[in-house]
DNA sequence: ATGTCATTGTGGACAGTGTACACATGCTCA
DNA sequence: TGAGCATGTGTACACTGTCCACAATGACAT
């Protein structure tokens, strides 16, 4: 990670570098503690060098959302794998529905840096397939989030006709309430109130969807 | 709002000016585009001069942000009157849902910088209420959430015992989309993509409250 | 009317930022 | 071996938030 001195003038690996020490000043302090300047001091190489790899902050920034994003999505499948598969393929699928906004929301709750890095920097959703925001199992958040849509739909939970855009619908909840968590007004809720509201939350999402 | 040079020593009103600029510089750019010594610059006064009405740069921005909670109020009344009263009370409380939620995610469309400002300001639930965040009819986005959500419970649209806690799962809902929409990779969404998200969000809402 | 004093604004300074330009180094391949 | 390209360095600029000591002002007690 910071490997202060080197002996060869070239790095070898500063890219990658940069994007792991960015990653580790968005843990805390979110996108905003992502300081280029810094960055590059804890890879051992002078500020410019940054610009040989990134066209400038945002870029590194987007880079650091992507990795932000693989981690939220190894969460969200951690989350799924907590059901227990109960033979009934409706109710299977609504579990994994759960899982994922419970999932995401840990996520949130747990790093609220990475999330915010992972979910607040402009992007467009035509990238949201990109393999570099995919978790360990190459999907990415929003791949996971179709995968059990689909799955409601197949167990017939779901109405055909309602498929199609509806990771935007549950999406925006669980997001909402995520950043209303850590950014907005609902922060300073404890742990258990936070939990309470997002069963809620989803409660809701499953009735409306 | 910027007099570049007066003639008395005091300024008079530079808290209110500062603000003012603020509001008009979130307004392009959001947040981070509220930026301390160039508010003093239009203000016609020197970088401290700003400390003797705000600690720090922080306490500016959650001026700016109550002034914009306050602009979402407005939109969010104005949105509610949009629908005529049919008799039906049933009817006029679920219209006026709609109403706060299209109001909601408008002022996010057509404003995306002061919502930021607005609704991504650290600031505690507690405060929700303050009186320098609500708009021309004194009330907060949030007591007019509120309100609206009791008018449902009169009228036996909303079972009482989930009336509780309700602000918090609409709010999240919407201000979700408002911010994948803006912040997210919903961006690039084209209005009419937007309008179309935003009814079948609200829908949901309506259906899983 | 005068003198005291808290309030509000000024000037200068410091550390830190992103980024542009010119230059140095060293790996790769003809 | 030498040319050229990719990568890292140095210096510099404009800008930021904030600290400190000082100056102007108006209000109020004497």
């Amino acid at each position: 990670m910071s490997e202060a001195h080197r002996t060869t003038y070239r790095h070898g690996e500063l890219r990658e570098t940069l994007v792991a020490v960015g990653v580790e000043m968005a843990r805390n302090g979110g996108t905003d503690a992502v300081v280029l300047r810094e960055a590059t001091r804890r890879a051992g190489v002078s500020p410019n060098a940054a610009y040989r790899h990134f066209a400038d902050r945002q870029e590194l920034l987007l880079a650091v959302s992507a990795v932000a994003q693989g981690i939220a999505a190894d969460r969200m499948v951690a989350a799924i794998a907590e059901f227990e598969p109960t033979g009934d393929a409706a109710t299977d699928a609504r579990n994994s529905l759960r899982g994922v906004g419970t999932g995401y929301l840990a996520f949130a709750r747990d790093e609220p840096g990475l999330f915010r890095a992972a979910f607040s920097v402009p992007d467009d959703l035509a990238n949201a397939h990109s393999s570099a925001k995919a978790g360990a199992d190459g999907r990415t958040p929003f791949q996971i989030l179709g995968d059990v849509l689909d799955q409601l739909c197949e167990a017939g939970v779901l109405p055909a006709d309602r498929r199609v855009g509806a990771e935007l619908l549950a999406w925006s909840s669980v997001h909402g309430l995520g950043m209303l968590l850590i950014d907005g007004p609902l922060r300073g809720f404890t742990p258990e109130m936070a939990e309470v509201t997002a069963q809620r939350l989803l409660d809701m999402v499953q009735r409306g969807l």
